[in-house]
RNA sequence: GUCCCCAUCGUCUAGCCCGGUUAGGACACCACCCUUUCACGGUGAGAACCGGGGUUCGAAUCCCCGUGGGGACGCCA
């Protein structure tokens, strides 16, 4: 059999949305999986709603999520140019193909494709038999002389010798007048696997790009790791038919199939998709968690008076990882150790300060770490523990207030940690600051 | 309105093709355990075969009809 051709073929009329990430991320495995081609092209015949800035978001939002292609604008290939509004002469000289065929005529200014009224039959490869019988003529050209999608989007496929169309299920009943014309131009159907949609989460409808959380822009913008992204959208209708769901992208490959794929609508889950970055988020290499954090930090302008030192704050988010969700998380979670103006939650204080004597053992806290080693959270550990056993106090009456003087809250990441990385002077000075009020 | 697609927990899904399961997993929610914080993790609970007819000894599974959901009906893509 000849090697697989399939193509993401979008429009830069909007923003990059998840739907489209789907569908890209389906062709870009189905071409994996069989060793075949995957072609970026540019369906911008539309001038009037064709912005530079939109091109842009498609190649950057693939790009961000690993979608590379291997024919397309940039990455050249042989069956070039890949914009649409660059190939008017070869939609010229397919639309004359019609004309001489007789299955074309004018009204209007536009020019009408002649349907010939046959059932149209495809084997859909998710789907199975679906027969439309296409009804009404059809414009191919409008009256400014601009080819319509209809035509160009088969053009396109039948000179790229496209062999898999996978696209929306929304195509689906475009599809009699696609085939339509590939009759009409003598050419072989390609074979169509229209997916399942993406339905909003909340309210009726398919996703669009207005709907929350929509956009795959923002999720690069919110910190989220576009591994975790591409795992959690394979799983939208598709399915590797165990109970496998965080699988490595190899794996992914390796399993992806187009009759594995549902089709059933699938609803958007921000939530899964959450825990789904959660799990890659744990188990991020140091660097990589570290230039995420910082990436983030520095967008949110975090550190408008200065950035701290890169040991520090490498150790901060270290610190943190563990504890966190998601990178949104680390600016209120991390705040305390970038400034001595930190809140102090009122139900903590009242909670940790409300009982005992709290200022009695937060001094003999302090004293025990006037001498501590700082230099290891064993260290700081077996020094806590020293003074817990030479007052007979019990360890949390030192870690509750002791966390509370120097964060200000009583929720956040190990306690020796914590000590650790704000380091003595810094500790000592906050719990004296408590314990003055 | 016409045409096309679809139908298992709240959500994503396995099971359906090749009828016999305590209908499985994950997210979310709840409880408990772990941890003297929080989060992670662990254990457990609740939670579904849209309805009606067939076929069959037996239907989530096959067929039909409803109903519901989605999509398309542009000189948008």
């Amino acid at each position: 059999m000849s090697q697989v051709r399939v193509r993401f073929a979008p429009s830069p009329t909007g923003f990059f949305h998840i739907g489209s990430a789907r569908t890209a991320l389906f062709n870009w495995l189905y071409a994996r999986h069989t060793g075949g081609v995957f072609i970026l092209r540019i369906e911008d015949t539309d001038k009037e709603r064709n912005t530079e800035a939109f091109l842009n978001v498609i190649y950057n939002s693939l790009t961000w999520l690993g979608l590379n292609w291997d024919e397309g604008p940039k990455a050249g290939g042989q069956f070039g140019p890949y914009r649409q509004s660059e190939r008017t002469s070869i939609y010229r000289e397919y639309l004359e193909k019609l004309k001489a065929g007789g299955r074309t005529y004018e009204k209007d200014g536009a020019v009408y494709f002649k349907i010939s009224g046959e059932p149209q039959v495809i084997d859909d490869a998710i789907r199975g038999r679906v027969e439309r019988t296409e009804e009404k003529d059809f414009v191919i050209v409008r009256s400014d002389g601009s080819p319509v999608f209809h035509l160009v989007n088969v053009v396109d496929d039948i000179t790229m010798q496209i062999t898999h169309v996978i696209r929306g299920e929304d195509h689906l009943s475009n599809t009699s007048k696609h085939t339509e014309l590939f009759r009409a131009f003598g050419a072989p159907l390609p074979v169509y696997a229209h997916i399942p949609l993406i339905l909003k989460q909340n309210g009726p409808g398919k996703m669009s790009k207005r709907d929350q959380g929509a956009l795959i822009e923002e999720y690069e913008q919110r910190g989220y790791l576009p591994e975790a992204l591409v795992n959690f959208l394979c799983l939208l209708g598709w399915s590797p038919k165990d109970d496998s769901e965080k699988m490595p992208l190899a794996e992914i490959i390796r399993r992806f199939d187009l009759p594995g794929v549902n089709q059933t609508n699938a609803r958007f889950d921000e939530k899964k998709l959450a825990h789904m970055n959660m799990v890659y988020l744990l188990e991020q290499p140091a660097d990589r968690f570290v230039a995420l954090a910082r990436d983030y930090l520095k967008r949110k302008n975090t550190f408008a008076a200065g950035w701290p030192e890169d040991a520090y704050f490498r150790d901060v988010m270290l610190l943190s990882q563990p504890k966190v969700k998601s990178i949104e998380e680390l600016p209120a979670y991390t705040a305390y150790f970038f400034t001595e103006d930190f809140a102090v939650d009122p139900k903590a204080r009242d909670k940790v300060m409300g009982k005992g004597d709290p200022k009695a053992r937060l001094r003999e806290l302090a004293d025990a770490l006037k001498t501590a080693d700082f230099s290891s959270d064993a260290a700081l550990e077996q020094a806590v523990h020293a003074q817990v056993a030479a007052h007979g106090v019990g360890l949390g009456d030192y870690i509750h207030p002791g966390r509370l003087a120097i964060s200000g809250t009583s929720v956040g990441p190990s306690f020796y940690g914590l000590l650790r990385v704000l380091g003595r002077e810094r500790v000592l000075r906050r719990i004296e600051r408590l314990l003055a009020t």
